[in-house]
DNA sequence: CGGTGGTTTGATCAAAATCAAGTGAGGTGG
DNA sequence: CCACCTCACTTGATTTTGATCAAACCACCG
């Protein structure tokens, strides 16, 4: 495969394990089946059982949840160089569904080959690891935030957590972030209602912490949006070498 | 190790994965440091660099989380067998603490020994690697309780999780489960309060479908139960063969 | 130019939080 | 052995947060 496919991969990789050239070679020779999908396309649902895995090259994408009560919980937001469903590699069944957010271009990876790649080489296996350890350490946050926090405060922890991935591969303005989220999903990342995600957006603004425009985030006050959010971005690890 | 140590691990690793009489031969070779521990006993401290991981033996423990509000949020409950702080391996800081419920035995497995097992067998790499992703799994369903069921059917659901995971090592009785937790560490695991937690017992008890003895719980009518806290245990992953 | 999907706003309602005052079981020391 | 203390739980009254219901509003698009 071509470089520009696996590059957010492999950056996201090496910035916490020293890949060293052979490795990234091998995740460069992988056989990648490359994809564009539109908008709010489901990829992969709950309770199948897919034979490859999913690489985000580029927009954003989703992992959701229905209940039987049919309340849906958005579990996760992901940007490129993710591979949200790594875990289907070793989990036999999804019990949760992917979806694309915006238009984007998607590589399947098989899993055979890519066992194939953890079998032989063990850096990558721990970075792989690593990753999905790291997609787990969100997990916990989000359940603090869904739990512990009231609504305007949830809001403001999002949108700096998306902030801060996107930095890392170089999705970001300035302070301007891509999110292409309506209301609805906002709410539904969160635990609340629609109506309850537009007055909450309301007061941020008038507080002067953020600016809403279409899909576009616009931090206005950082310092103060970080307080108002609790956020403390440990949680992501992004340092975490070993 | 003696067998007893590192036999509800064992126990768990083989039910999704072939292992085979070398591979748990060189688990119970793993020097393991083993010591009991009083109930309520923080074990590691958020922000902390452990060079050990924890195999829980005997007893229960949970993970929980401070926000910087004060509140507290517990992310998972864990049982023998369980290797809670597993992710201590790869990623350098705890995001979170680790500490006993009850009284406990528990095994401290150096980080050094235990990445030589894993570089050297495949398979338990693979077998734990599959253990941290059904962690991760649990967490997605703690977040869609905590953030789209209303509280009375949280608890139910959280007692039936706890009795399927039970079950896989044998810690039931019929269909009483041990749960030594206080309302308001239950309230803390919910997101409710502990009041509501009261309220809710209350509720369950009068719909004839748990009876509440201390810390043992006790399902009266099981079928209803799963119904009324929509529990559908594919998530835990007991199948997950490759 | 009339849909349509997404957003805003207001009015009302429900779930759970908060506040506050008991109750009750176990454990300790006189 | 009893008095008392403490901690956990229960219950009631009140308040708050966010949900629900309903009606505009608005921008974009065929």
């Amino acid at each position: 495969m071509s470089k520009a496919v696996t590059d957010a991969l492999t950056r996201k990789l090496s910035a916490t394990t020293n890949l060293d050239s052979e490795d990234i070679a091998a995740i460069e020779a992988l056989p990648i089946d490359v994809r564009s999908l539109p908008a709010r396309q489901l990829i992969v649902r709950d309770g199948e059982s897919p034979n490859a895995c999913c690489l985000l090259i580029e927009g954003f994408a989703f992992r959701s949840k229905m209940t039987i009560a049919g309340k849906r919980q958005i579990l996760s937001i992901h940007v490129p160089g993710d591979i949200p469903d790594l875990q289907s590699l070793y989990l036999g069944k999804m019990d949760h569904d992917f979806s694309t957010l915006n238009e984007a271009t998607v590589g399947f990876i098989g899993h055979v080959p890519l066992r194939q790649l953890i079998r032989r080489r063990i850096r990558i296996a721990e970075a792989l690891w690593r990753e999905t350890l790291i997609d787990a350490a969100i997990f916990r946050e989000w359940i603090v935030n869904v739990g512990q926090r009231p609504g305007r405060v949830r809001l403001a922890h999002l949108l700096l957590e998306m902030k801060q991935r996107l930095a890392v591969v170089g999705g970001l303005n300035g302070n301007a972030l891509e999110l292409p989220m309506n209301q609805q999903e906002l709410a539904d990342a969160l635990g609340i209602t629609a109506v309850h995600v537009s007055r909450i957006m309301k007061e941020l603004r008038e507080r002067g912490l953020v600016e809403f425009q279409r899909h576009l985030v616009i931090i206005r006050d950082e310092k103060r949006l970080r307080d108002f959010g609790e956020f403390d971005p440990i949680y992501l690890h992004e340092d975490s070498g070993t």
